[in-house]
DNA sequence: TCTGGGGTCCTAGGACCC
DNA sequence: TCTGGGGTCCTAGGACCC
């Protein structure tokens, strides 16, 4: 029996989680919105077969949207986070090796399990019975194959949700990947697609048969490694352990543009502060903090700014207020007078454990304790923050939460339903 | 007023060394 | 003076993913 990946993917995710609380919405149009209610991240189906386009900016589409009866929503990441912990503990069940792939999807390892398509159907009836959403499952002998068959049982319904691939006889295999579009397999991107089409190559099928040695030199080894795979050869392992972060990214648009280098000054502390948070969270210590603001990208009456400026600490850190203080060095440095904002971002680069800090024989002893009492108002606001949610306690530089000039526009979000009391579905007894 | 946020990997090119 | 090959390390930028 030939090894079997199964990539189990959940529908539409971030809408399929609004609906679990909105069954009133089952059967109609519905999106959900990146944040600052910028575009739109996910589709309904009948929002789809409305026409409206996956990243579709909000403000052009928003007057028809909503003459056609459909229901947008801001994103909710507590939301989506807590069922997707949900979900993967469900599939946890079926299957010891497993990679987390993204908050929507996991690959199974299945094993030399026999009767796959109904192992699959298990697993549907399962997440959809316990957690109310609605998954696809695709299975074949590579990762690059499984993301394929998931496609395939999700575009067409004769599958009834799960798709064996490497089960199919050849020339069924043969019939399905010509139907393909190259641009759907898993590493080609919008670039590579075109790049690749100029050559003739148009279909999942054309790739497949494409030498992959010329590819290599031609692109990259990720595509010659696609190829591979494409062609039933593993070239991807299952990652079962989350590994730590190499950077660490905090960055937010601005409800509305932000001109006054203190109002970004404020911004920027409260990015650092949040990159600390994960960065005490995964046990690392950053050797540089880097910042950038930048303007409007889509607006022709102004000029176009970006600045960065990455600056090495000069020993590695995680203490919010050392983080906050390099990152409003770097940010006035890069300040512009005169220049609306519209987005500004943290980066702690240079990660490393946190346990091989090295220590520092000649540091003085009265600083060794200043560093040590930090440690425990590190650990204090952590624990205040899980406990009572993020944003209870912070560094005073990040200003308060509410109100200020540069806070997100999240004008439809949902409440959050299954991580806050106050928020919990009331059911009319 | 107006187009997300958070990552990874690979490659090319420069600095530096022997 | 400035010649050559080969190696490492770092950084910036591109492409991709969800």
């Amino acid at each position: 029996m030939t090894r079997a990946i199964a990539l189990v993917d959940v529908n539409n995710c971030y809408v399929s989680c609004e609906r679990l609380f909105r069954p009133d919405l089952a059967t109609r149009p519905v999106v959900v919105l990146s944040n600052n209610d910028g575009c739109v991240v996910s589709r309904s189906a009948e929002a789809k077969a409305l026409g409206i386009p996956m990243g579709a900016p909000w403000f052009k589409i928003r007057g028809l949207a909503s003459k056609q009866g459909v229901t947008a929503f801001s994103s909710n990441y507590a939301l989506y986070a807590d069922m997707s912990n949900r979900f993967m503990s469900i599939l946890a069940r079926f299957s010891p090796e497993r990679e987390a792939y993204s908050i929507d999807e996991c690959f199974l390892d299945l094993g030399g399990q026999a009767e796959r398509v109904a192992l699959g159907r298990r697993i549907r009836q399962t997440v959809q019975r316990e957690i109310g959403l609605p998954v696809c499952v695709g299975i074949a002998p590579t990762k690059t194959l499984a993301k394929l068959a998931n496609h395939l049982a999700k575009k067409q319904s004769a599958w009834g949700g799960v798709c064996d691939f490497g089960a199919l006889p050849e020339g069924r295999q043969e019939a399905l990947l010509r139907g393909i579009e190259v641009g759907e397999v898993w590493g080609v991107g919008w670039r590579l697609r075109e790049a690749l089409e100029r050559r003739g190559i148009r279909t999942v099928w054309d790739l497949r048969q494409a030498d992959a040695e010329t590819l290599r030199q031609r692109f990259s080894v990720i595509l010659e490694r696609t190829v591979r795979e494409l062609r039933g050869t593993p070239c991807l392992g299952l990652e079962q352990a989350v590994a730590d972060k190499q950077q660490i990214l905090s960055s937010r648009s601005f409800g509305r543009p932000v001109a006054s280098c203190e109002d970004l000054a404020a911004a920027v502390a409260a990015y650092a502060a949040r990159a600390a948070e994960k960065l005490r969270r995964q046990d690392s210590l950053a050797g540089a903090v880097g910042v950038y603001i930048r303007t409007y990208r889509h607006r022709e009456d102004e000029r176009p700014y970006y600045g960065q400026l990455v600056l090495p600490l000069a020993e590695a850190s995680d203490d919010s207020l050392e983080l906050i203080r390099v990152a409003r060095l770097a940010l006035q440095r890069i300040y512009r007078p005169g220049v609306r904002y519209a987005k500004a971002g943290v980066m702690l680069l240079g990660l490393v454990p946190r346990s091989g800090r090295q220590a520092d024989l000649f540091t003085p002893p009265e600083v060794v304790v200043r560093q040590q009492r930090r440690e425990g108002v590190m650990q204090v606001l952590d624990q205040v923050n899980r406990r009572w949610g993020g944003g209870t306690l912070g560094p005073g530089a990040a200003g308060l939460k509410h109100g200020v000039a540069w806070a997100m526009r999240r004008d439809h979000v949902s409440p959050a339903y299954t991580t806050a009391w106050r928020d919990l579905a009331r059911v009319k007894a």
